[in-house]
DNA sequence: ACGTTTTACTAAATCGATTTAGTAAAACGT
DNA sequence: ACGTTTTACTAAATCGATTTAGTAAAACGT
């Protein structure tokens, strides 16, 4: 079989016997005011009887726009990154825009280097969930204003930046908040060890309600590449037992929460009887559990649409370089049983 | 502050003294035996001092050759399809290759939007999971022989084509005598309403082992859109409704089992003792549920493997039409609890 | 000693679009 | 009636690489 060469504004430029110029005028809606509407209908025919579409390559190494967004996640293999992933690629190609994504483990080394692939490549803008000491690396790109820079997840106090956050102090607050009210006495925390915005306000937000209410604070903190090995789980296990008064646990991610609940289930703790949990970001499996557990969910659909259309607002507006898009998103606590106080004589 | 324009091959042309064909040749391997040492180290050393990085848009135009993977997924936010896609990213980045993703919700006109948008983009491979009712367009997309196209998860029968798929059949068999073995008499299939070969091939397994041991099949078949709604559910309850006898469900797919699960707990039906049950592929949540769910795991980290390099070899030899990559590989049973013949007297 | 081959390069074309800087003819204004 | 503006176009430059088709000088062969 032959292949037959795509065709292009050349060839359509010498069948017709008209300009490029003035066909490229036509195909990006210039030729008002400006060409007869007998050429525009002639090209525009033309086009649609051959079906030419024209060469994005091309057009990106003129334009300099090439309608790409880098979707930087921590791990796209992740639940909550992939149902973010998921829904901002319908709105993206909507907008003919197209979506890489990558995962950086919340490895330094991993995100620089990405970042270093993509700057050479065009890309239009950057949506990132940063890892840990990326501060600098993150102030300079977007500094250097070249691409529209999505920050994800988490943010930074000490400059001006895009982003698109929950409200993890807010949110923790009232979780531990109702933990307290529940009647559970001593609530326990386990987080990661991190120094990102996320983790940080969740571990503040307990800090600041157990404070208020003269409880003792009792945390364990993991980290991050600990959560889904026996270290880690091990580090919960030796938390739990150190403090064998604590009869509630708030969990900082659905990961540890599952590493918890695998605990739990070994050491024979029934929860909420023995130990009432609860976690950040919901997951199917936590309604399917037994019994199921109580969440401070993310409104992932919100998150995702407020990401990809302040993302393209931004390229909409071509890099002005002081117009912001800041939103902090309320999470919503899901009671379910495993946080209930089962009273004294329905226990027994 | 000021932006410094990309420095390109012509500056450093200038610069140096140097025909931008010296320097291209340099940068591309091709120096040996035709530039003398001299040059090459000026040019090499001038290239590292000011960090010159060739633009890939302009080597796509001119090459054709875009470095570029379009992965196009059933859906992306789905454990085993994120799954894939984050170890197939790792590989591809090594190589220098980008993954585009997006989802074809199992959507004959979605994965047909999709496939028109990036066959006008420079492209070099597709790795597709093609939706139902969708064998023309890829066979079309295969024969026009212009990217390496590599199919997943799926394949078929009536024309050649790149495949990694898991080995369905064989694994229903192995699936369906187990649960025999086990001794449950009455075996119900729980599938998709499908035409994919994987689908296919899971309920003719059983269909085949169920005939072999003169056992009567029922099966109830839903379709992809409603196995997360409540319609997919109650055809699930009306399923096991009309069938009593049935003490044992093979479910086709993790998320018909998650309904399943769901429904079974809602019925307040014992797992195993009232009804035992085995499915399709592994999630985390199945391993923790009560009690841990049995499963066919596919081997997800050997097929992301498979398809990225099987992908990247066929990119090597550039579209050569006849070479042909295909593997299938086979599913491991988990046994876990769900599955397990509770004697008798135990089960009092 | 002189034709041929090899070495070490370069000028210009090319990929396929957009954009700048123009022009000829028609219409307008007074 | 004649200069100016508007209309409707186009030629050529440009984005930044690779590649084709060459060449001048050195080395080689007999």
């Amino acid at each position: 079989m032959k292949e037959k060469r795509k065709i292009s504004i050349k060839d359509i430029s010498k069948k017709l016997g008209i300009s490029t110029t003035t066909i490229s005028f036509i195909i990006n809606g210039k030729a008002e005011n400006r060409i007869s509407k007998e050429v525009i209908k002639k090209v525009e025919d033309y086009i649609e009887k051959v079906g030419y579409k024209p060469n994005s390559t091309a057009q990106t190494l003129r334009t300099g726009k090439s309608k790409t967004i880098v979707f930087m996640a921590e791990d796209i293999s992740d639940p909550f990154f992939s149902a973010i992933a998921k829904e901002m690629e319908e709105i993206a190609f909507e907008n003919s825009y197209k979506i890489i994504y990558c995962s950086t483990e919340n490895k330094k080394e991993r995100a620089l280097e990405l970042l270093t692939l993509f700057k050479d490549r065009q890309v239009d803008a950057f949506i990132i969930t940063p890892p840990e000491d990326f501060k600098n690396e993150m102030e300079e790109l977007i500094k250097e204003n070249k691409q529209v820079v999505m920050v994800f997840d988490r943010y930074y106090d000490d400059f001006e930046h895009n982003y698109v956050v929950l409200d993890n102090l807010d949110s923790s607050i009232r979780a531990t908040r109702y933990l307290l009210n529940n009647g559970f006495q001593n609530v326990g925390f386990v987080g990661l060890k991190s120094d990102i915005s996320t983790t940080q306000e969740r571990l503040h937000g307990y800090q600041q309600v157990m404070a208020e209410n003269a409880k003792k604070e009792r945390s364990v903190l993991v980290s991050f590449d600990e959560v889904k090995t026996p270290t880690g789980k091990k580090k919960i296990y030796e938390f739990i037992s150190r403090n064998p008064q604590i009869d509630s646990l708030l969990f900082a991610t659905n990961s540890l929460a599952i590493t918890g609940l695998k605990l739990l289930k070994e050491m024979g703790l029934k929860i909420p009887e023995d130990i009432s949990v609860l976690t950040f970001d919901d997951r199917d499996l936590f309604e399917l559990y037994s019994p199921p557990i109580s969440v401070i969910s993310q409104p992932v659909s919100h998150l995702a649409n407020e990401l990809i259309e302040g993302t393209l607002n931004l390229l909409e507006e071509d890099l002005k370089p002081n117009s912001r898009f800041q939103k902090v998103l309320k999470g919503k606590l899901v009671e379910r049983t495993s946080s209930q106080r089962i009273s004294e004589n329905n226990a027994i």
